[in-house]
DNA sequence: GTTTTTCTTTGAACATGTTCAAAAAGGTAT
DNA sequence: ATACCTTTTTGAACATGTTCAAAGAAAAAC
């Protein structure tokens, strides 16, 4: 139907098409034949370019962190503090996702499944992790902190945009204003936090939280997401 | 099939058998045909008495939770403090569902879905949410803490060990040691988190950050969960 | 140009969650 | 016992994600 197109060409035809779809009437709401037939493919042919309907959702997610890098890097050089760059971190992400609600939910759904691809915390997701960890590592970039604490609070923060989005989830209001405002006032919130962790009564206990999440394997290796970020390569 | 038991009977029957089913196999691994061939109904007579697969594992969720209250009461008889109930309120819960990770799998899967009745968020699953937080609730009952503080903090307690749970979901360790590991580093890093927050110089942000959460609705009136948990009733 | 190999497409078939109209069983009033 | 109503059971049918063997098209080898 489609000739002298590249492999890679007709998998972003179906790829767009199949998210034009999920936009319009929702992840669970369409369904692959539907996909199949508005890219003027068998449904078989659908599956020669994605494995699964969540692969779909799998490769939308890699579009979205690879934007979210670029969208950051581009404000971060505008930015004139840490707080300009974390309002930038966090709503260029807010802004990426915004019309895809219908769409997100799916990201969330095998969440807990740790055989699942997409699961939150497997191997398949690592990248993803890795990438969006480093957003929120380069917002640190030019900020002071003590090693421990250097690593650790691009995991916090991945962690408190992981929520924003869940909280986005289920925020009806228009434009999501609800999410918008939880996020502007979590900012500064986090400032004050990173202020506070200079204060030695707050930074024992704090010191022995890190101490026990990087032994439960939650906070990942920092060197792992810094070195990411500067290959390139989009789908 | 079953003479003379009434449907509450048959349908716990259903539900035992499809739980020694989950837990053998898994939940995706388990077919609705299985459980009902196991149960000696038909297909359709399954779905008499659950409306789908996975309202099998919202009457689960439902035993958990008021399993749970039992036991946290049971255990904070004898506890002598703070910390002791806690542990309590913390173990008991991952005594409870130590053995059905492959089940729990199917709870975490549409909490982002706004839509669906497992939801975290949604409606329907505001009894779960309130019974839960009704059990950290009680293990502060003795405690003394400004009014703000003592009504977000059981919430601040349930999203640890929702946190805790997923977690578990992922450890592979025997026992999930890494699992109770972390519960027991946690707990008295809570509860000096509890000391800190005394210091006016913590305090302050803390308050705003309260705000922020109650703002966005991600605190529930305290008065509902405590009104919950003397009435009984049982599936 | 023909043969061989690789890539792409196809539609049927399958597995499984779910629905449903009809039948069977059980209960109740007369 | 009969007629009537409600509860329970049944299996076929449906929707949809996924698989697969076979066919067709394109490219490479000769």
């Amino acid at each position: 139907m489609f000739k002298s197109t590249s492999k890679d060409d007709t998998r972003a035809h179906v790829f767009n098409t199949a998210l034009a779809l999920f936009r319009e009437k929702g992840f669970n709401e369409t369904t692959m034949r539907e996909v199949a037939k508005a890219s003027g493919l068998s449904l078989g042919a659908a599956y020669y370019y994605f494995r699964s309907k969540e692969d779909m959702v799998g490769a939308y997610y890699e579009h979205v962190q690879i934007e979210h890098l670029r969208r950051a890097r581009e404000g971060f050089a505008d930015a004139r503090n840490l707080k300009q760059r974390l309002e930038v971190a966090f709503h260029s992400k807010l802004d990426i996702i915004a019309d895809d609600r219908r769409l997100l939910v799916a990201l969330f759904r095998y969440g807990g499944d740790s055989e699942h691809p997409l699961s939150w915390f497997g191997p398949d997701t690592q990248r993803q992790r890795d990438l969006s960890m480093g957003v929120f590592d380069e917002a640190l970039s030019d900020e002071k902190l003590p090693a421990d604490l250097r690593d650790a609070v691009p995991v916090m923060l991945w962690a408190m945009h992981m929520g924003l989005m869940l909280y986005m989830l289920f925020d009806e209001s228009p434009q999501q204003q609800q999410t918008r405002k939880l996020a502007d006032q979590a900012i500064p919130l986090s400032l004050q936090m990173t202020k506070l962790l200079r204060v030695p009564l707050v930074r024992t206990p704090i010191r022995k939280a890190l101490a026990a999440l990087l032994e439960a394997d939650l906070i990942p290796p920092a060197a792992r997401w810094r070195a990411l970020g500067t290959e390139g390569g989009e789908a």
